[in-house]
DNA sequence: GGTTAATATGAAACTCTTTGCATAAGCCCA
DNA sequence: TGGGCTTATGCAAAGAGTTTCATATTAACC
């Protein structure tokens, strides 16, 4: 139910297309949320339906035409009201951490192997974390200020996986010294 | 689709039922999986069905009965088989974070108590980490070398709130100071 | 004596998410 | 001229998860 609450989100932010969200979410809130083109696209045609998004169809050249959605009023004002409201417990679901827990099925050189395939992958995604920062500090004064709180999740999103990478790097040292 | 092996870890562990399970989850993996107890028992009825385990009726006094269910050689094949295979990628999803990047639409006051609410529910968290973490330190020393993997995800989990923790208290200096 | 909590299981309806398929134009490279 | 990538949108079906309701026993509490 969140789904819709962050693509308003960004649609308050800046009115775009199931495209450009879609890249949004990936270059700007992967810290925090992940979604498919095809949840994008259900969730924008319902907003639609319901008259929280205006949507403006926009011919391109070159391109398939454009269909750049907006919040309407109502959608502005459903936003409000969610943000004001008690945020929904965050779910928890990591497999990785399954398999870890049923590691007894493991030899120690494929646990290895599997803690430095996720080591990889957050590093990975620190350094994306570092660049999207590297962009925020870069941008005017007026927006830092303006979206403060929006870079304050980036930075926690950032920690995060610097525990993360450093729980991993101590699981390799251990298991490398058997 | 990891719930299934999540339930067939436990019960690899040990046997139990699905009330049992439901209580194990909240006891023991918390920190990387939830699950309602109508999830337990429709998963255990299909992994019935589809021979992964088995179940004895334990007729039982003062309480209703309880279906007792444990791996079968094939279920034991199947996880083992599961464990090995690259873990699927993890989904992020934060209600709460996605309030705070729409924070414009929240007086600081409010934005200090929605941190304040969050800061409360990670210390309980975090609590409840520590004393799992207790009853691991107090187990018998064979317990913990088998259980060396799965008590290393106990150990990140505590650490991933120690940040969130340490985050939230900064947040809110921030927010305090004005 | 009535209420509430814990133990124990399950059906049904519903929503949300994922996966696979389909379309279509333009661009770049070989 | 054919193959693959990016932009751009969407449907259908299956799978996963939530919510609501239902049942039954015991024990503790007021």
């Amino acid at each position: 139910m969140s789904l819709r609450y962050a693509v308003l989100t960004l649609l308050d932010i800046e009115p775009g297309s199931g495209y450009d969200l879609k890249r949004r979410f990936e270059r700007s809130v992967s810290h925090f949320w992940s979604a498919s083109h095809q949840q994008m696209y259900r969730e924008l045609h319902r907003l639609h339906d319901e008259g929280l998004l205006d949507c403006a169809e926009q011919p391109q050249e070159g391109k398939p035409d454009k269909k750049v959605y907006s919040l309407t009023d109502s959608g502005r004002e459903a936003l409000r009201e969610w943000v004001q409201r008690p945020a929904p417990a965050q779910k928890i679901r990591e497999p990785f951490l399954i398999q870890l827990f049923a590691g007894h099925h493991l030899s120690r050189d494929q646990a290895r192997d599997a803690v430095q395939r996720q080591l990889d992958e957050h590093r990975a995604l620190l350094d994306s974390y570092l660049e999207q920062n590297e962009r925020v500090l870069n941008s005017d004064s007026e927006l830092q200020e303006r979206y403060w709180l929006a870079h304050q999740t980036l930075l926690l999103g950032i920690e995060a996986e610097r525990t993360w990478i450093a729980w991993a790097e101590r699981m390799l040292r251990e298991l490398e010294r058997g």
